[in-house]
DNA sequence: ACATTAAGTGATT
DNA sequence: AATCACTTAATGT
């Protein structure tokens, strides 16, 4: 496990800062499809990504949930901190995508460590604007973009996410996660298989198109 | 055999 | 693009 830190998070922090991670992480084991934090939670611990992947959600007040962005731990700045920093409530939901590790740091240390280690204030900065330019992305996905757009992003990324082509997902899941009907999935589905660039099976995907 | 769930399709707004 | 209504196919009990 320790291993696993110094990999992922050792091109970011210097070796003092990586020892008190060690010290004071929890590490956490979520399973695929699992909610790992929901909407109102406190959020007391700030969660590294160590593996696996997490997809971030916004659901509205009827829980109708909109997808906003993944999140996976090769990422520059793998981790859920825009809702995680401060005193306030989670505003997001997360969803285990797959079966993930994460790591709890207790959010003491981390207004510490913001003043101690500067590699730390670096990559929590980075991190937002990283965070930031997600949800911009979403924002014109929902503004701009037509749903068979929409449909392919969410295809691609799914697939990049998942390190795999073939998604297993049902069109009622992904309606979901566009926050659309199932019916309009299906059928924007289809047009795409007739373009070869999926093939529809029950219960999962192959996209051919990477 | 029957119920449930996933997906396909025409018609309407 | 959304909704309704209906069908078909696969799966579960």
């Amino acid at each position: 496990m320790n291993e696993s830190i110094k990999e992922i998070y050792g091109v970011f922090f210097e070796d003092a800062l990586l020892d008190e991670i060690e010290k004071v992480g929890i590490q956490k084991s979520v399973k695929a499809g699992e909610v790992f934090m929901e909407v109102g939670d406190e959020v007391l611990k700030m969660p590294l990504l160590l593996n696996g992947a997490i997809k971030i959600l916004r659901p509205d007040a009827n829980g109708d949930e909109l997808l906003l962005y993944f999140i996976e731990s090769g990422d520059t700045c793998a981790m859920s901190f825009n809702c995680c920093m401060g005193n306030s409530k989670s505003k997001i939901r997360a969803v285990a995508e797959v079966d993930s590790v994460v790591l709890l740091i207790p959010k003491e240390k981390m207004d510490e460590w913001l003043v101690k280690y500067k590699s730390w204030r670096n990559f929590i900065l980075e991190s937002y604007q990283s965070r930031l330019n997600e949800v911009l992305g979403a924002v014109d996905m929902i503004a701009f973009k037509n749903m068979d757009e929409r449909l392919l992003a969410y295809l691609q990324d799914k697939t990049k996410i998942n390190h795999d082509s073939r998604l297993y997902t049902t069109h009622h899941e992904i309606a979901n996660d566009l926050n659309t009907s199932r019916v309009v999935v299906s059928r924007l589905l289809k047009k795409l298989e007739n373009n070869k660039e999926v093939v529809l099976h029950r219960k999962y995907i192959d996209v051919i198109n990477l």
